[in-house]
DNA sequence: AAAAAGTATGCAATCGATTTGCAAATTTAG
DNA sequence: CTAAATTTGCAAATCGATTGCATACTTTTT
């Protein structure tokens, strides 16, 4: 329920709906990418990424993110892992401060899951400091892992 | 007046009782990086501080925030731009979640600040999800860039 | 339909931050 | 003072992220 779009597996069509929505061509590579992206329960990262395929080139798979990133497909989380984490945008968002929301890492089982329910608090800044991003990551023990 | 204890240089008797009642050895190394760590005004990299020395060797100096780090001398803050920055803590801090505060990193200037005065708001977790550390961090524009 | 232009993909290689191994130097303990 | 433990310095490995470039694929234009 707080959990982004994600596990959710769609058809070709709906991908393809995808992307095009983005204006990013639907090639053969860039389905298959979104394609193991919907099928994701949590934000994974690039290696995470590569070892669901069979054989595929990392480098690809990279611009393909960085590709889907830019134009607003995915999200990239920085959890503080070293390996920044992806996962699908939920319709329409324009990742503003506004529709960013809290993420949390289990520090047991590494997954990171992306609290779409939970937004980031507000904060004043100081006297002219201006914000124009910001990033929340809580780390702990997730559901599965905290009996 | 938001800073973290910082730009606020200190005397040898000083920097040795810290790393005493830290339990770390007041090395001639220790009180260099310790100094050094000091005066600064905002949280600074590994490579920043290196920098700020004539010839020091980076790994050494890599470990000797290891160490500061480990007896809560220091805390370490991944705002983001892939390198880690460091700033001293205020006496007697534990890094539990409630000694947490904000960062901000300025787009422009990319000097990372402690925002001391900033506690990280409190997040209802969903059920069983158990809450360990936490990491916010603001981005944009300081009050010496907003201009 | 063929040529030209633009875009995407695959592979090699680089880059920067972090981390480890090991020997030499320094400090502490007996 | 000597032995043991700790710290330091230098070389090298690791790892994620990124770029260069040649090849393959698409789209557009003639």
């Amino acid at each position: 329920m707080y959990l982004c779009i994600a596990g959710i597996p769609m058809n070709e069509k709906q991908l393809t709906t995808i992307l095009n929505a983005r204006s990013v061509k639907p090639t053969a590579m860039r389905l298959l990418v979104l394609d193991m992206l919907a099928r994701q329960e949590t934000a994974i990262s690039l290696s995470d990424l590569e070892e669901q395929f069979d054989k595929v080139d990392k480098v690809t798979l990279y611009r393909t993110l960085k590709t889907f990133e830019q134009h607003k497909i995915i999200h990239s989380i920085d959890d503080g892992t070293g390996s920044a984490k992806y996962a699908l945008c939920s319709e329409g968002c324009e990742c503003n401060p506004g529709d960013l929301h809290v993420h949390f890492h289990c520090q047991l089982c590494k997954r990171t899951f992306c609290l779409t329910e939970y937004t980031i608090p507000a904060i004043n800044l100081p006297h002219k400091f201006i914000l124009k991003e910001m990033n929340m990551v809580l780390k702990g023990l997730c559901e599965d892992c905290s009996n």
